[in-house]
RNA sequence: GCCCCCGUAGCUCAGUGGAUCAGAGCGGUUGCCUUCUAAGCAAUAGGUCGCAGGUUCGAAUCCUGCCGGGGGCGCCA
């Protein structure tokens, strides 16, 4: 496709430079499948107009297989359409690649770590951490898709105040004694300290506070993971933050910034130089590190000690600040901080009824994600959080994700995938096999359609991993599901005509495998039977 | 004050590094089940793409400035 484009470059590459060779699919079907602008891109370098020089490289183009007319339009276009035989041809790859099919190699087997979620084990995970935890899952599942090799971390703050306070409210609360100032009012630490009063005494008859942050901590990443495995998500590595200050590796990064001049003391504290108006701390006047000192050691172990070509964080946008300055670290230290990419998860705010709850980490109240996963269930959890891009706050409908019913845009995926999953058990002995002759019968309108929305797929999956945009997938989902429904109802697949009966059962088979594909990808179950 | 995200149909949101259409779902109105699942299909109403300039043959899309909503700017996490 795109090397057939090239083949004009050298009528001309004389002029002057040429505008990247852009092939792209039409917005209206009415002009064909895919287009290319390159005569309006040279009109200008050639002094000569659009419609001349796109007739002129029209004339030249060596089309591959598979396409049909090459037509020109104003102002400058040169349009191209895919023939209907090649698009029916089609089916057998999808056939054969089955669970593949869409998957690419664009990776390579570099090694890319996502992070995610990452909440505090202090309390349980809340809905609005669910955000996140859907996004970082299906950027990695893509990103396999694609090839390439993805470690999922779970990055766990297990040191500093917030553990020693939890560990102090822990004990507050077995001993019936205030819960220090700062410290963990809520319900959750307090059941946490009933449950676990009878381990912490035995192992520790003072409840020393670390014991019991310790056990807290367990306890709490335990619920965590189980919440987690509800909507199917699993990290391969829980990495402890205290583990990053062994004495060495911290020592040594200190080391390395204060050579380069970065570190100063000022105030009882220690400082990062930014060289902008404002330096940020690395030691508190307490001693104790801050995150950003965390995060400096953290990504450089990411990206220089354990080898990670790419590190994609998923973030709650409410950390947006810290981006550039760990960024600008990491670059002192000599790693290049595009290799740090952080994904910004925009607020989530729950609808109930009319009314609109705003759930803000801080705020923090809100939502368990337990409770919502009782009330609605994984699958419009993980649908409706992928119906938007990351980049856009948005609005959780709770009644409409419950519902079960036509309403519930989940279900008009699914129930596209079950018809198909129905029809072809109805149609089973009907359709063995189809050659290539019988699938020159789908010809209508709604079945051409289904196989062109079918075969952007792999684009989709690519474009996914590319943008990092996993929303991709569900708009995509949406319209094969469109499709489906409109082929379903136009043609009837199983009738005495048994050619035609066996090459629309094979576009069926296409057209599942492609939706249950594409609902994998998202983690979202597809179901054969509604 | 500075930085980030958003502003598109009544509601919730896609599209946005130019040309080739302003779109989907929900909600409104109206049709379609003797045939493989009507959790579906079809039709219809509804929008100065926040405002104002600018660049261009062409701007929802790029630039500038405003307005509005949200988030950040801690020796908090």
């Amino acid at each position: 496709m795109r090397q057939a484009v090239e083949n004009i470059d050298g009528w001309a590459a004389a002029t002057t430079v040429l505008p990247a060779v852009v092939v792209e699919r039409t917005q209206n079907p009415q002009h064909g499948d895919y287009s290319v602008t390159l005569p309006l891109k040279l009109a200008r370098s050639l002094r000569q107009p659009p419609l001349v020089i796109a007739e002129r490289l029209a004339g030249r183009l060596e089309l591959p297989d598979g396409f049909a007319e090459v037509a020109i339009a104003a102002p400058g276009f040169i349009n191209l359409r895919l023939l209907p035989s090649w698009l029916r041809a089609q089916l057998v790859p999808i056939k054969e690649a089955g669970t593949q099919w869409g998957r690419s190699s664009l990776g390579h087997d570099i090694p890319v770590q996502v992070e995610f979620v990452s909440s505090n084990p202090t309390g349980p995970l809340l809905f609005s951490h669910a955000r996140g935890a859907v996004v970082g899952d299906v950027v990695a599942r893509v990103l396999e898709a694609s090839r390439f090799k993805v470690q999922r971390e779970y990055y766990v703050n297990d040191k500093g105040r917030q553990i020693r306070l939890f560990g102090e409210s822990l004990r507050a609360r077995i001993l019936d004694e205030p819960v220090p100032e700062g410290g963990y009012q809520s319900e959750y630490v307090r059941d946490l300290a009933q449950e676990l009063e009878p381990r912490a005494r035995e192992m520790s008859s003072s409840l020393d506070p670390r014991v019991l942050a310790e056990l807290g901590m367990e306890q709490t990443m335990t619920s965590i993971r189980e919440d987690l495995r509800r909507l199917d998500i699993k990290h391969d590595q829980e990495f402890l933050e205290s583990s990053l200050y062994d004495g060495r590796w911290d020592g040594e990064t200190w080391q390395e910034l204060r050579s380069k001049g970065r570190v100063v003391e000022r105030d009882g504290a220690v400082w990062f130089v930014t060289g902008a108006d404002k330096d940020e701390v690395l030691f508190k006047r307490d001693g104790e590190p801050t995150y950003f000192a965390s995060d400096i050691l953290y990504h450089r172990d990411k990206l220089e000690r354990r080898g990670f070509q790419r590190s994609i964080d998923v973030w709650g946008a409410d950390h947006q600040g810290q981006v550039g300055r760990v960024k600008q670290a990491l670059e002192v230290l000599g790693i290049d901080p595009a290799r740090l990419q952080v994904l910004l998860v925009q607020l989530v705010s729950v609808k109930r009824g009319a009314e609109a709850v705003r759930m803000s980490r801080r705020a923090g109240v809100g939502i368990t994600l337990k409770e919502m996963l009782d009330e609605v269930g994984p699958d419009p959890v993980r649908y409706f959080f992928l119906l938007r891009s990351a980049d856009a706050h948005m609005q959780f409908d709770v009644d409409l994700a419950k519902q079960q019913s036509s309403d519930n845009p989940v279900y008009y995926a699914q129930y596209a995938h079950a018809r198909l999953a129905n029809v072809l058990a109805f149609g089973a002995d009907a359709g063995a096999d189809a050659g290539v002759s019988d699938l020159e019968r789908l010809d209508s309108e709604w079945e051409l359609e289904l196989m062109r929305v079918m075969l952007r797929w792999p684009d989709v999956v690519r474009e996914a991993a590319e943008s990092l945009e996993p929303h991709r997938l569900a708009f995509y989902t949406d319209e094969l599901a469109a499709a489906i429904h409109r082929f379903y109802k136009n043609c009837r697949v199983v009738t005495d005509d048994r050619p035609l009966t066996a090459a629309r059962l094979q576009l069926c088979l296409a057209a599942r495998t492609t939706i249950g594909n594409a609902l994998g990808l998202m983690g979202v179950s597809a179901p054969d039977r509604m």
